[in-house]
RNA sequence: UGGCUGAUGGUGUAAUGGUAACACAGGACAUUUUGGUUGUCUCGUUCAAGGUUCGAGUCCUUGUCGGCCAACCA
């Protein structure tokens, strides 16, 4: 016990031992994290490894979490992100302390911007974006000095005061730092601080037609809610000079920014561009299309919080570049479900099975346990018939080796039921199996099997008069490569043509009484969650993964 | 010809100068009224070359390979 606490403890990746230490050594008596989504998409599941970061780092060690919107770029951000994107995080089991937005702070991102042109360390520049981009340079090239970059501080304080009264057209005058354009880090030649657009915001309305730079807002944002640890994708590393730059100039609480690997998912895509290019173009139905990466995709797929919760602590921190096998996403789902899915019978690709010695018009019910994982979930009734569906594939006219379903002498096990053994098949004139003659063995029932008989099949069936019909939707990965954004040419060109297949399915009477969002394991079939579609009277359900099947794996060979 | 950053089984993550481990995936067997679950076993790893050291995945040097950096995006 104290060796695996100790073993606990010990485990810890490079962020908390920075925050272990800075705990140690009295830097920090408690710490202040910040989940910063732009509220220009749905979260998806790269997020969910920041969320888990972030507000489990102060669940760990004593501080508390902040959710901020980065709302700095008013023509892509909308006010539906910002209620799906809390809605999601509550939904993984997080709650942040405040809820705050880059945008609460454009004022005195404003009077950052007077300290700086007061102090000589920002100007107005009349430059277009393309005479900008010229003057830029190259990684390994210097950069050169704007012909605007020895303004006054009183002309750029008046032009400056121009830009924020809407005095410029958008494009026109930006405001830059003045740093170094031969620095040898792009980000800090004269990055620009503010840019003009004229348009609508989210929260601030029309007040604002200049709009802070991500650069000039994120460590600024991070500083006045004094957050210590400020954790963000590898990407942004070049961007911590200008960030510590910046909040050295302007003299205000010294947030840490430090940076980790973002998480790859193999036959996926988690760029927020691309996800919305799939919205738009209608390659799914909407961000919570069951099979999209997004959060509410996930949901809507049958994904539990506590498995999305576990893929991540599996996954790990890090900063190294990976790929992620779905794999396991998969396996933590089926480990999840396992526990808590209400077991059910549905026949998806219908035979018919004549029980011949069965007396016709008769219904015996059968029960079957709930949930073989968890007794106390109980026990169900299901009818038993003369006439019965069975799976297609659980038949075979000439049995493989080492199948154990049905073929024409063999015996099966019905579960919860009775043992069959065949005697007969009829065929139509294409040669395709119609119907299967069984006869059922006496005292063979579930529970009361007095035969002593062993079968090693044991199917799944459904009682053809009570069987209820209801569509199911397979669903496949989205993308037929594994590493989308690693192949030449338009994404989209690699989309899995077949990710989504509507059936019909026979189900048992006992499925029909469910709400959208409930999980069951269909038996041998895999765990289907019902859809926000489903109704009373047609219950729709999504495959959120098959059950492991070791003999399709044989069989494949 | 630049800067930053990284490299441990097929994948992901540990090992903090002292026996390279855990999980997933793969394979085998057992159990099983789900070919599910569960259990047991198994496979396989330090980018390369030098150096320091009693001892190197870890430290040093050089090299190789990968990622990121030239949006008025974040």
């Amino acid at each position: 016990m104290i060796t695996e606490e100790k073993k606990e403890e010990k485990n810890l990746n490079f962020i908390e031992e920075i925050i272990e230490a800075d705990l140690q050594s009295g830097k920090y008596e408690q710490i202040v994290t910040r989940f910063p989504p732009e509220p220009n998409g749905y979260l998806h599941i790269g997020h969910a490894s920041s969320i888990c970061l972030n507000f489990g780092l102060t669940q760990k060690f004593p501080g508390y979490t902040n959710l901020r919107f980065d709302d700095t770029n008013p023509v892509t951000e909308d006010t539906e992100y910002v209620e799906s994107i809390k809605n999601d995080i509550r939904w993984m089991g997080f709650e942040w302390k405040n809820e705050l937005y880059a945008s609460d702070y454009f004022d005195t991102l404003y009077e950052f911007a007077l300290k700086f042109i007061n102090a000589g360390l920002a100007y107005v520049d009349d430059s277009t974006s393309e005479e900008i981009a010229a003057l830029k340079g190259t990684p390994t090239e210097p950069g050169k000095d704007s012909p605007y970059r020895n303004r006054s501080i009183e002309e750029n304080l008046a032009l400056f005061e121009q830009m924020k009264n809407g005095d410029f057209p958008d494009g026109s005058r930006t405001l830059r730092a003045k740093i170094d354009m031969a620095h040898i880090n792009m980000l800090m030649r004269d990055p620009i601080l503010y840019r003009i657009k004229h348009a609508h915001h989210h929260r601030t309305g029309n007040k604002w037609c200049i709009y802070p730079m991500y650069d000039f807002a994120h460590g600024q944002s991070d500083s006045i809610e004094n957050v210590t640890h400020s954790i963000c994708t590898l990407e942004f590393a070049p961007h911590r000079e200008l960030y510590d730059w910046l909040i050295a100039k302007l003299e205000i609480y010294p947030s840490h920014q430090y940076e980790f690997a973002r998480r790859n998912l193999n036959y996926t895509v988690t760029s927020k561009r691309k996800l919305l290019q799939l919205v738009q173009d209608g390659h799914v139905n909407g961000w919570d299309d069951p099979r999209m990466p997004t959060l509410s995709g996930l949901r809507r797929r049958g994904y539990t919080p506590e498995s999305i919760r576990d893929f991540c602590d599996r996954i790990g921190v890090a900063r190294r570049e990976n790929m992620i096998d779905v794999g396991l996403l998969e396996f933590c789902v089926r480990e999840d479900l396992n526990k808590k899915a209400l077991r059910r019978m549905v026949v998806l690709d219908p035979l018919k099975v004549l029980i011949t010695n069965f007396p016709e018009g008769v219904i015996e019910m059968c029960h079957s346990e709930n949930n073989p994982e968890d007794i106390a979930s109980g026990m169900r009734e299901i009818p038993f018939s003369r006439e019965i569906f069975i799976e297609k594939e659980d038949f075979l006219e000439i049995p493989t080796k080492k199948y154990f379903r049905l073929a024409p002498g063999k015996m099966v096990r019905l579960k919860g039921a009775y043992i069959i053994q065949c005697d007969d098949f009829v065929k139509d004139e294409n040669g395709e199996i119609t119907e299967v003659h069984c006869s059922y063995i006496e005292n063979s029932k579930s529970g009361q099997d007095t035969t002593g008989i062993n079968v090693k099949g044991t199917l799944h069936w459904v009682s053809a008069p009570h069987a209820v019909s209801v569509e199911i939707r397979l669903y496949d990965r989205l993308f037929s490569v594994e590493n989308v954004s690693g192949e030449e040419g338009d994404f989209k060109d690699y989309i899995n043509p077949e990710s989504l297949s509507i059936i019909t399915g026979y189900a048992e009477p006992a499925l029909t009484d469910t709400k959208p969002g409930e999980a069951f394991q269909f038996l041998r079939k895999g765990y289907f969650a019902t859809d926000t579609d489903s109704k009373t009277e047609k219950p729709v359900f999504n495959r959120t993964v098959t059950l492991r099947d070791n003999w399709a794996k044989a069989a494949e060979k």
